[in-house]
DNA sequence: TTGACATATTGCTATATGGTGATATGTTCC
DNA sequence: GGAACATATCACCATATAGCAATATGTCAA
């Protein structure tokens, strides 16, 4: 067996976790969520009203950000606030959106 | 109107490009085709070989990625080689990876 | 042009999951 | 305890898509 293929072969799984955490990202919905969150933790049915979604709906996308370790949640009286714990994925936006630009600004030079 | 409200409603559209480009990312299939094109250009024939895939799905996976502007498509004879154009997704995978490691670490941590 | 090979596309099935209404669980106050 | 409110879960539908076999398209060599 050669030392790639024993490589690649240990990744499997690890490449299916990074593949999670993109798949978690991959909801405009739970960007959302993640960029209200951004400026302060939210009780749930604060996030509802900002985001004008169902409550069902808010609680069953902050569980599965939850899930992933990407926000975290803490009882407050009757309400649960929910709050970032990964700074790390406003880094990954960037880093998406600044492609998105240049890919933008690309295509208009095209056109001049 | 809010300033607020006018703000989110106009991001509407780049949060669902943000969210397509983790939505690209988001198969442990593509991640592994990406990971092989970072150790250069390969043909279509040589990613089937090296990942045992169906060629089919090569050729499916690899217009996502391409058209995703994430790989670039070059005729070669009758072969077509394909390469990474966005060198930034190993960044992206890079972030993700030490949230994972930090997470694995945490857990062992906690068991102790 | 024809044959051989490389790649892309098509039609399909199986599976995953976002969103929803209804309902269950948890919490506070009386 | 019971009412009122907040959150979570359940069952369901609709949609999206990974993977596949079959086939179409593209390229080269003879």
């Amino acid at each position: 067996m050669s030392r790639r293929a024993r490589i690649r072969r240990l990744e499997g799984p690890i490449l299916s976790s990074v593949a999670g955490v993109f798949s978690v990202l991959s909801e405009p919905t739970r960007l959302q969520i993640l960029q209200l969150l951004g400026e302060g933790s939210l009780s749930v049915s604060e996030i509802v009203t900002a985001l004008e979604m169902k409550q069902a709906n808010v609680s069953k996308q902050l569980g599965i950000l939850s899930q992933a370790g990407l926000v975290g949640r803490e009882r407050d009286g009757a309400n649960v606030r929910y709050s970032i714990t990964e700074p790390m994925i406003f880094e990954l936006c960037d880093l998406v959106c600044g492609k998105l630009r240049k890919d933008a600004e690309a295509r208009i030079a095209s056109l001049k």
